[in-house]
DNA sequence: AAGTGGTCTAGACCACTTT
DNA sequence: AAGTGGTCTAGACCACTTT
């Protein structure tokens, strides 16, 4: 394990632990050397990882503080895995609705960047958190990428499974949304009237070689679901 | 300025400059040292931050190459403050509607992490982007740290004023947001029927001392918003 | 003036991918 | 085996805030 995220996991579990009120003082930067007995270099990047995590901040002259903690109940919209915060986790499940290999639309090699006689998974799912229904999710795997799926592994956490099965390193992801209505046949899985406002979210996730894999589309339930977005500005 | 920071921003212009497509591949570390005359330890952390804002991805033992630029009409997230990618502003406006001084509400007070006596700026606009109905927003600044707004001043850029004349450095803000309908009153200054659907969003703005000054409530035109998030996994 | 976080360097060595 | 990005160190010096 890297230093720097040692110390830094070390530093979470100790707020964690302690549960300081915001705006919390830690201890200085020498004293973190000291303690975790590694260079200055390697505290600074442990603690600009905390920083961007939200979890606290800096200010040049001062000190280290600790940011407010986040309200319960709303998810992080960035690393939106069913948890909350990274502390407790939610319970979350998944239930299969279809599972083919069909050739893209237009549309979807397009954003998967690949050619329209290749195969791709279209996976159907709704996913729930604390056994209410979240969104409904719509995905589509380049077969050349993900070789194979079943019901048994889609009910489940893809993402871990092709992490560990074809050693598939997940990069970074591309997120676009708008807030629109449900159709007939969305409306009916979440089970909500027609018509009813929706978040709708595209997603293409890239592995670490800058390969889309992924093309996913979500709707969902505007009563059961809520989001934070922790930012660094200045 | 910061060497990084200037290394960060020519190796972005010459990419703007160049429009390479997704995927190039960008000189390596050694060449970058030499051409931009500084450490390693600089180049990587302009690195960083340019794959931090979308703009490139680097694998370990392969290279750095440029990212999928985004679409456009869509509006970052993260960084929203009327402007699409960083290359072409798209131009906006406000108009404001109310400008008062008043006592907090519990929320307020308990957003803000104020008194319930202390004078709060209230603070009501709509804002436009190609003048188009972007979003309704409802602000509040503590006056401690905001003395003084009026009319032209809000109807410009707020966070410009505040930094430049009362010297107030934001540091970073958390947003919270869901999926509602519009009320009678939101819907009519929005222009769209009442219980047309919305993304609503509360954020509090922190200066980099760690102290909330600006608890803002938005409701955003759902025909005319759409928005996107970049993130790095793994 | 003293304290505290941030930048920057040269250079050794490690981790991962490509040839 | 060679190439490429990433980690880590010691230490000098800078920028900003607090006393």
């Amino acid at each position: 394990m890297l230093k720097y995220d040692e110390v830094a996991q070390k530093i979470e579990q100790q707020i964690y632990a302690t549960k300081p009120v915001a705006g919390t003082r830690l201890a200085n930067i020498e004293e973190l050397i000291k303690h975790y007995d590694v260079s200055r270099t390697t505290i600074i990047k442990a603690l600009d990882q905390l920083e961007r995590r939200g979890i606290i901040y800096q200010q040049q002259g001062s000190g280290i503080f600790v940011r407010q903690s986040k309200k319960n109940d709303y998810i992080s919209f960035i690393e939106s895995h069913g948890f909350t915060n990274d502390q407790d986790r939610i319970p979350s499940s998944t239930k299969a609705i279809e599972l083919s290999i069909i050739k893209p639309t237009a549309k979807i090699a397009q954003e998967l960047q690949c050619d329209l006689s290749e195969d791709i998974y279209s996976v159907k799912r709704i996913r729930y958190v604390e056994n209410n229904i979240h969104c409904l999710e719509q995905s589509y795997y380049r077969k050349s990428l993900v070789p194979y799926l079943n019901l048994e592994i889609i009910s489940g956490s893809i993402f871990n499974y092709i992490k560990q099965v074809f050693n598939i390193n997940i990069g970074f992801s591309d997120k676009y949304f708008e807030v629109t209505t449900l159709d007939t046949d969305s409306a009916m899985l979440l089970e909500l009237p027609q018509g009813s406002p929706t978040l709708y979210v595209e997603e293409i996730f890239y592995t670490s070689a800058g390969e889309p894999f992924d093309y996913s589309v979500k709707h969902y339930h505007y009563k059961n679901s809520k989001y934070f977005v922790q930012s660094q500005l200045g």
